[in-house]
DNA sequence: AATTTTACTACGGTGGCAATAGGAATTTGA
DNA sequence: TCAAATTCCTATTGCCACCGTAGTAAAATT
């Protein structure tokens, strides 16, 4: 199945959305949701955790709106996912498995989780946008 | 979520049990299904899949089984997931996605995809048996 | 011919994802 | 000051793949 579900790619574009905005101003949900074309109240769940764990700053009221808590470069895409995904854990083999000893595969696992931890923690928002510029 | 479901995680037990076995005898459903602790009848769901795919042979009747189709070194452990899994694409990017020209994750996924790619393909039960040794 | 064993079909529970709905709280700005 | 705009919060729904189970048919052996 996907590593990473609608939840955590709508979750990268909307801060990539925001990257690309005047830093300092408020983006309402309404214009986001315009502009990438997802659906305003799916959106809001998905922004609502970016919030609550400080990645977006959110202001109610007559323009209100979201906006980046730092900037570009001080994101990487891991630090996302890990919000919107149970796991970015290919397979979590740390828990309570018995057969951990005699496990033929675990050091492919973990050599493949550690792979999946470095590629996406090593990409900031902010090389994103460079390499399409 | 998890890449890689229990059903080829079970697939790639099996195979590896196989392999470590009499390599001409055929090894009942019962004996693989103790040995590795997993439900027969779930098992048996995911052995079929790999027996209608030609990586392991199967005999009906008294004394009859599993054995594997071909050497241990000549199978990688891509190609058992690419039977068990949906897909092993991180996201399928190539479709009918009408954002693709502008989008800016693209090659970040693809870049991955190709990584999950060779890291799997790139193992052979081979290498899992040698690894452990 | 009886026994063993795989092959096949069908069913059901569970859980997370994806999406929607409605209303409460807050801030602005006229 | 108050109406409009906007986020924040809580619930709910449909769906689908995974995970696992059950029963029967077919085949091979001894």
């Amino acid at each position: 199945m996907f590593l990473v579900s609608t939840k955590g790619r709508y979750a990268l574009r909307v801060m990539l959305d925001l990257a690309q905005q005047d830093s300092e101003k408020f983006v309402s949900l309404e214009e986001i949701s315009t502009r990438q074309g997802i659906s305003k109240k799916y959106l809001e769940a998905i922004i609502n955790i970016l919030v609550k764990n400080e990645l977006l700053k959110g202001k109610r009221g007559k323009s209100g709106g979201y906006k980046l808590a730092r900037q570009p470069s001080e994101y990487t895409v891991g630090e996302i996912f890990e919000l919107t995904e149970i796991t970015l854990e290919v397979i979590d083999c740390s828990d309570s498995c018995e057969r951990k000893a005699e496990c033929l595969t675990l050091p492919m696992w973990q050599r493949f989780n550690k792979l999946t931890y470095d590629f996406f923690n090593g990409i900031t928002l902010q090389d994103i946008l460079d390499e399409k510029k």
